[in-house]
DNA sequence: AATTCCATCCTTTTT
DNA sequence: GGATGGAATT
C-alpha cells in the first residue's frame, strides 16, 4: 500500500491537533487527556516530519511500552512509508545506544553485556549479603535493591543518598554491599534495568564529544507518556535536546501512575518552567467514551488536590450509566464477569471487546478459573511472564552464557540443568582461579579445567569434569551463519529436550517443550524484523519485552490485566473487579496523600479505557493470604462517582481521615464476630 | 550433590 | 494459599 499523500496526512485533525502535528522547532508540550487522540497526533507528527524531509535517523522517539512503540512504528510506516530509526522504549533505546558506545567509557562492560531483570538482580544482591555472611534479616535485599535504584534514579552518589534517608540503620554496611554489588555486576558483564538509563546519562555527561555527536545525530525528540518519566529519563531528554530543545512531549498528569518506579509527574508539570519558550497545546475533546463514562471519570479525578484543572469533554452520545455491583465473594465476582461476558456475547458483541481490570495480579486467578471452567477464551497480561517460566529461563541461560561468557549467574543455571557434579563450592573455587588468571569463566572451563588436578585420573568425577570442559569448548566453538541455527544448535547442545522428557510426566513435558518451541519460533520473527540482529540483540529484546506487549487484539478473547497495564489501551466494555478499600485504594498506598491520589488516578485510568460501558464490582468477602475477610468495604472512590446506576449506596460515610487508619488486610484478624454481622446494614443491592 | 521437607514472606503496580 | 529458600536427609 502506497503511503497516503500530504493532504490526507493532515485531514480530519482539529485545530489544536493540527498545531501539535505540524510544530517544527523548539519545545512543545501536548497535554492530551484520555482518549483525546494522542496516538493519532504522535504518529501523524512523526509521519509529517518524515514527509518534510527529516531523516529517519534524526528522530528519537521514546515510549514506555514495546507495544506502544510497535504500534507507532507500524502506523508511521503506513502514513509515510518510512520508519524512524530510533523508536522504542526508553530502556530499549538506551540498550541500543550502549551496544554501540558502552566501551567508550570505563564501565567495565563490553558490548556483549547481559541485562538482569529484578529477580536476577536480587539473586546477585543475595550473593553479596552472603559474601559478608549476613542473613537477610538484618538487611532486606529488596530494600537494598530499592535504595540502589533510588540512588541511580536520582543520579546521586550512594553514600550521599543514604544520608538523605530519614531512617537508615547500617549505612556503612549498605555502602559496602552497594560497592560489592556494583563490582559483581561489572565482573558478570551485566546491567540492571536502571543501569541502562543511568549509564547512558553518565556517558553523555562525561563525554562532551559524544554528547555533541548524539545532539547532532538526533535532532528531533519525541517522548510519549511524559508524565511517567523519572529523573534519569528527564535528564537524558534534556541532555540530548540541548540548546536547540526540539523536544515534543505528550502526556497527561492525571494518568501518572508510576511514581513507585521513580516517575515524577512534576516533570510534565514543570515542562513550561524548564523550557520557557515552550508551546503548549491542550487536547480536551475525548473521542473514545460516552458522556456518562466521561462524567464519572471527570468527577472522580476532580477530587485530586494536586493537578492541573482541565475540561475533558465529548460529543459522543450519553450511553449507558456506569454500573456498580456488590457480589458475595471472589468466586461470585468471577461468576458475574462470566455472566456479563455471555450476555454481551449474546447481544452480538465480540469477546475481544471486553477487558477485565484489577489492582493486583493475583486477582486474575479466580476469574481465570471461572473462564476456563466455562470454556471462554481469554488472555492474561502480566503475572507469570512467559520468559519467567523455568524452562524458558533455563534455555535463556544457555544462550546467555554463549553470548556473554562472563555471565556467572547464567552458568549456575546451566550447571544445575546439566547435572555436572559441580556444586556451589567447586564453582566458587573455579571462579576464583579464573579470576586470578584473568579469564572469562567459560573460557577458563574450556581451556584450563582439563589441566587441573581434579580432572586427572580415571575417577568418575574426573571423567565428568573432562566431559563438561569439552562441552564448554563445544559451546564456545558454536558459530552458525544465522541466529536461528545458532539458537537451535545451543538448544541441541543443552540437552534440555531429553532432560524435560525425563523430568516431567507426558503432559507437562509436552507443554514445556512447546514453550521452548515458541521461543525458538520467536527467534525467526526476530530475525525477520531485525535481519542484522545477533544473539546479544535477541537476548536484549527478550529482556525488555513484557507480557502486555503480547496483547493480541485479533484473537477473539476476553482480556485480563492490571489497571497499570491497561494504560494506553481502549475497549468497548470495561469491568473493574475488586473496587474495595484496601485493594483500590491499595492498603500500601494510602499512608500518604500522594500515594492515595495516585490510586485515584489509577482508577481514573481504568474507567477512561472504556468506550461504551463500565461495570464496577466489589465483594463483601474475600480470601486474602488464605484468610477470609468477611467485612470488605466498597472503595471510597465509589462515593465520588455521580450518575452511576443505582446499584450501590455508600455503606458508611468515608472521610479523608479514615483511610489512614486501614491496616494491611493480611494482618487483619479474622474476627468471628464479623461472620455474623448484620448484612441488612448494607444498602439495597442487586444480588447476582 | 540432589532431593525433600519445612518455615517464611508475601502481594501493589513494570521497563 | 503458594512460592521460595534454607536445612536436613539420602
Amino acid at each position: 500500500m502506497p503511503p497516503i499523500d500530504d493532504s490526507k496526512l493532515l485531514e480530519g485533525l482539529t485545530n489544536s491537533q493540527l498545531e501539535a502535528v505540524t510544530h517544527l522547532d523548539g519545545p512543545m508540550l501536548v497535554v492530551a487527556g484520555a482518549g483525546s487522540g494522542k496516538t493519532r497526533v504522535v504518529t501523524r507528527r512523526l509521519a509529517w516530519l518524515l514527509r518534510q524531509g527529516v531523516w529517519p535517523e534524526q528522530i528519537l522517539a521514546m515510549t514506555f511500552t514495546n507495544k506502544a512503540a510497535r504500534e507507532m512504528r507500524q502506523r508511521v510506516q503506513e502514513l509515510s512509508g518510512k520508519q524512524p530509526r530510533n523508536l522504542g522504549t526508553f530502556h530499549g533505546c538506551c540498550a541500543r545506544f550502549l551496544r554501540f558506545d558502552i566501551e567508550k567509557a570505563d564501565f567495565g562492560r563490553s558490548r556483549d553485556y547481559s541485562i538482569y531483570d529484578d529477580s536476577e538482580q536480587l539473586a546477585v544482591l543475595k550473593n553479596c549479603l552472603k559474601d559478608l555472611s549476613l542473613d537477610n534479616k538484618s538487611i532486606n535485599p529488596r530494600e537494598l535493591a530499592q535504595l540502589i535504584s533510588k540512588s541511580k534514579n536520582q543520579l546521586l552518589d550512594f553514600a550521599e543518598m543514604l544520608e538523605q534517608q530519614p531512617y537508615c540503620p547500617h549505612p556503612e554496611l549498605l555502602l559496602r554491599l552497594y560497592r560489592n554489588y556494583e563490582n559483581k555486576m561489572r565482573q558478570l558483564n551485566a546491567l540492571d534495568f536502571d543501569d541502562l538509563l543511568y549509564l547512558v546519562v553518565k556517558l553523555l555527561q562525561n563525554d562532551p564529544a559524544l554528547l555533541e555527536m548524539y545532539r547532532h545525530r538526533l535532532q528531533y525528540l519525541l517522548v510519549d507518556e511524559y508524565q511517567d518519566t523519572n529523573h534519569l529519563q528527564y535528564k537524558m531528554v534534556r541532555l540530548i535536546g540541548g540548546q536547540r530543545a526540539n523536544i515534543h512531549v505528550t502526556g497527561d498528569p492525571d494518568q501518572s501512575i508510576y511514581s513507585w518506579r521513580g516517575a515524577d509527574y512534576r516533570n510534565i508539570m514543570d515542562f513550561v518552567r524548564d523550557y520557557p519558550q515552550a508551546k503548549v497545546v491542550k487536547l480536551e475533546q475525548n473521542y473514545r467514551s460516552t458522556q456518562n463514562i466521561l462524567e464519572v471519570a471527570n468527577s472522580l479525578i476532580s477530587r485530586n488536590q494536586v493537578r492541573i484543572d482541565k475540561n475533558l469533554f465529548t460529543e459522543n452520545e450519553a450511553g449507558a450509566p456506569v454500573e456498580c455491583h456488590q457480589v458475595a465473594d471472589g468466586q461470585a465476582e468471577a461468576q458475574w464477569v462470566l455472566n456479563k461476558a455471555r450476555e454481551l456475547q449474546a447481544q452480538g458483541q465480540a469477546l475481544r471487546d471486553i477487558a477485565v481490570l484489577y489492582r493486583t495480579n493475583n486477582q486474575a486467578r479466580e476469574i481465570e478459573e471461572a473462564l476456563i471452567h466455562a470454556n471462554l477464551p481469554y488472555q492474561i497480561m502480566g503475572g507469570l511472564r512467559f520468559y519467567e517460566r523455568k524452562e524458558i529461563k533455563d534455555f535463556i541461560a544457555f544462550l546467555r552464557l554463549k553470548a556473554n561468557p562472563r555471565d556467572e549467574m547464567a552458568l549456575k543455571r546451566v550447571l544445575t540443568c546439566l547435572k555436572t557434579g559441580i556444586g556451589p563450592k567447586t564453582l566458587q573455587d573455579l571462579l576464583n582461579q579464573a579470576d586470578k588468571e584473568n579469564l572469562d569463566i567459560l573460557g577458563f572451563l574450556a581451556e584450563r579445567l582439563p589441566l587441573l588436578p581434579c580432572c586427572a585420573g580415571k575417577g568418575k568425577r574426573a571423567a565428568q569434569m573432562r566431559e563438561f570442559s569439552q562441552w564448554c569448548q563445544g559451546l564456545r566453538e558454536l558459530e552458525d551463519e544465522s541466529l536461528g541455527t545458532l539458537c537451535r544448535a545451543v538448544f541441541d547442545l543443552s540437552g534440555l529436550h531429553d532432560a524435560i522428557e525425563q523430568q516431567y510426566d507426558k503432559i507437562q513435558a509436552e507443554e514445556r517443550l512447546q514453550n521452548l518451541d515458541s521461543l525458538l519460533s520467536r527467534v525467526q520473527v526476530f530475525t525477520q524484523e531485525n535481519p542484522e540482529g545477533d544473539l546479544v540483540d535477541f537476548l536484549q529484546d527478550l529482556s525488555l519485552v513484557s507480557d502486555v506487549d503480547k496483547h493480541d487484539p485479533e484473537a477473539n478473547s476476553i482480556v485480563l490485566m492490571t489497571l497499570h497495564s491497561s494504560k494506553g489501551l481502549e475497549f468497548p466494555f470495561i469491568i473493574i473487579a475488586g473496587v474495595e478499600e484496601g485493594l483500590l485504594p491499595h492498603n500500601n498506598s494510602i499512608h500518604d496523600p500522594a500515594g492515595f491520589e495516585e490510586e485515584r488516578r489509577l482508577f481514573y485510568v481504568g474507567i477512561t479505557r472504556a468506550k461504551k460501558a463500565v461495570f464496577l464490582l466489589y465483594c463483601r468477602s474475600r480470601c486474602i493470604f488464605g484468610k477470609w475477610d468477611n467485612n470488605r468495604q466498597p472503595s471510597q472512590f465509589l462515593d465520588e462517582l455521580p450518575n452511576r446506576k443505582n446499584c450501590y449506596k455508600p455503606a458508611k460515610q468515608h472521610n479523608q481521615e479514615n483511610y489512614h487508619k486501614y491496616q494491611p488486610s493480611w494482618k487483619m484478624q479474622n474476627d468471628e464476630s464479623l461472620q455474623n454481622q448484620d448484612m441488612d446494614e448494607l444498602p439495597t443491592i442487586i444480588e447476582d
